[in-house]
DNA sequence: GCGAGATTGTGAAAACGTTCACAAATTCGC
DNA sequence: GCGAATTTGTGAACGTTTTCACAATCTCGC
């Protein structure tokens, strides 16, 4: 019923990678994403006594192009020295502080199974600087699970803690069935970002910015390659 | 020491995710994921009762352009039927074997710590039909884990197992240190494709594929949108 | 079995991301 | 302190991916 030069008109062509936007210019996905390895690259240097990094020696470091990790920096300011390089301890300041990991985010899990258990054991957050403080379950076996002795709460509590606690981070691992209506009740109390998962396209207003994990598609696209 | 006119000589600029050839054409990587993405929603359409679907609503269903499924689909043939739409069992038929996941894929998981325990016992795989028979670790404290009671053997008869029992794909969940040597004798045995969890780019020859899945990445970027 | 309506497959255009290439800036050995 | 060597930052070129737009094709109700 649309117009005869208005084709595909319910299409909304939302790709789920999208750009941010800092102050004036919008910062590519795939930038932010690199900004975290070259943080993580250069806490490896730091660790190593090496104080200054070419962005040739980075980029070797990651398989990337030198000129790419000049112009991923170069949308957040001038770091580097020219005929020298740059700073390893400084640019690594400069990144934490750009990706906001210079200072404390309150985490919490829901969805306390296989998954999410693992995932509160899990060391690689930690080393990062990330604590998942809380956690929630339809269903709460144990008041504390992980090493770090998370508290487990019914998720009946989910949006009065989210509030008071001024959680910002969640990290989904429940049911595909549930997924849905716990994210919408995430928004309303407050959260803004969501590490899901759960094989499910979560509805959510445009503020709040989901990364999907998706462990059955990357098997699958896997073993495309096979052969 | 390079001639004046090869500026930065030593890139090598291999970008990680890169395209696989299938007959003539080149196919992106990210059709492939998407290919998962659209077998998956097929699947659900198909325990619904549903027996066609057009690529607008395929689209629609995961936040996509219609134009790009349907070029997506191209890749491999045609499989639609102009006025109507897909049938949707038999475009999931044609995905599944072009995915090549209508046939047995043996995989086995090396590193059972918090993570890889939680991966023998995630339902997510066993749902899209992978079953991972193996598990390997450095200290064997049981000799069977997770729901499946997956047997794990001591990595000293790694090379020996993926060998004999022709294993293709290897989840890999071993502290940071070890994931290259591993990957090194993984090659050597066969293995051509790997689901990387450790936060490391590994080292191998071209016909392997890499997956990686960066848990704490997926975290640090996220902290970038807070705000 | 005809015709309005729906939907595909696909060239062409647009958007986006990566790499090249080089002037400008700084280093550092002598 | 000079000058060769190094390395940055960045416009322009290139390549890839996504979206548009529409002719060709098929459906399905009457």
């Amino acid at each position: 019923m649309t117009g005869p030069k208005s084709p595909d008109s319910s299409d909304e062509a939302q790709n789920p990678e999208r750009s941010a936007v800092l102050g004036e210019k919008k910062i590519p996905a795939a930038v932010v994403k690199r900004l975290s390895l070259y943080t993580r690259a250069l806490q490896n240097l730091e660790r190593n006594k090496v104080e200054k990094v070419s962005s040739t020696a980075l980029a070797g470091e990651l398989g990337l192009n030198s000129a790419q990790v000049r112009k991923d920096l170069a949308y957040f300011g001038q770091f580097g020295v020219p005929g020298f390089g740059y700073h390893v301890g400084e640019l690594r300041q400069h990144l934490k502080h750009i990706l906001g990991t210079d200072r404390e985010i309150n985490v919490a899990l829901i969805g306390v199974g296989h998954l999410g258990k693992a995932l509160l054991s899990y060391g690689g957050f930690h080393r990062q600087g990330f604590r998942i403080m809380w956690a929630f379950d339809v269903e709460v076996r144990e008041s504390h699970v992980g090493v770090e002795r998370v508290p487990v709460y019914h998720t009946s509590e989910l949006d009065r803690i989210i509030r008071e606690e001024s959680i910002e981070l969640v990290i989904l691992t429940v049911p595909a069935e549930a997924a849905q209506g716990i994210a919408d009740r995430l928004v309303k109390a407050g959260v803004s970002a969501i590490l899901n998962f759960v094989p499910t396209r979560l509805q959510t207003p445009d503020h709040v910015k989901i990364h999907y994990v998706d462990l059955a598609i990357e098997m699958e696209s896997l073993s495309f390659y096979l052969r």
